[in-house]
DNA sequence: ACCCAGATTTAGACCTAGTCCAAATTCAGA
DNA sequence: TCTGAATTTGGACTAGGTCTAAATCTGGGT
């Protein structure tokens, strides 16, 4: 079903039971997931999956560079399987609602004089704000 | 010394001598503490000052913007007392250095298609890569 | 089809960062 | 100086995550 599924097979990844549902879990959210939440739902199609299990699966995701560990909030690491396309996030600061939008033309460049030297290698940026839901009701 | 004690004295704030290490630590260092390293340094000058008021303290400097909560790392959040001025971070991925990067012009602005009707109300960038050391020695 | 070495999973102990609480202390205005 | 409210304290507690050694699986070779 998944792309994913045969990427990681391709790059000789041993196929286990517990990785198949946590990338299932990931493939198909669209959201941005902690780790204790990819844990339940993976529970409910693998009910013995260990917590370590799963984050060192995702930590495996994320050296493969198949998932973006995502932290807006200073508090549990959100796991972003829209690893292939570049893009930013959009916070909610009520809600905490996480969206992601797509990397426009001019990001990433920063002025060289600005660079201090550093050779830069990625950016993140994160913009805060109201959700619609959040601006009209409660 | 510091006009960050005069600002908050202003603001109606309580001047203890706990209070005052804490702004004072922050005030001299240009670097981005971690909350364990204010409370050491803070113990170097107060020795019997408690972990819980400099979490306190800091959580206060938070809500009154003079001082920024960044987590480039997802681990302990680092406490910036560079809160004037916006500007953004460039984070070296080696030894973790962080500098502040000014913020320029155009930041900031995300089009409006791609706001997904949020309301902006601000944006953080974090530019990832080697800093000069890195990039050279070791 | 079966074996086996090495990869993977597991439970649970452990760790770090941070929060919370009720009691004790301290500040600052009258 | 007195006093009430604000602040501080230590220590228990929580969340999120890491580590380990033992048990279990996987898949290539035969």
């Amino acid at each position: 079903m998944s792309d994913l599924l045969e990427r990681l097979r391709d790059r000789g990844w041993r196929l286990t039971a517990q990785r198949r549902v946590v990338a299932e879990v990931l493939n198909g959210e669209h959201v941005h997931l902690t780790a204790d939440e990819v844990h339940a739902r993976a529970g409910r199609l693998l009910p013995e999956i260990s917590r370590a299990t799963v984050y060192n699966t995702l930590g495996e995701l994320v050296a493969l560079g198949e998932v973006i560990e995502v932290t807006t909030d200073g508090r549990a690491k959100r796991y972003d399987p829209n690893a292939r396309k570049a893009h930013h996030h959009l916070v909610c600061t009520r809600c905490l609602t996480i969206r992601d939008v797509p990397a426009g033309a001019g990001d990433g460049t920063l002025p060289e004089d600005d660079r201090f030297g550093f050779a830069i290698s990625g950016v993140e940026i994160t913009y805060r704000g109201l959700c619609p839901d959040c601006q009209s009701g409660a």
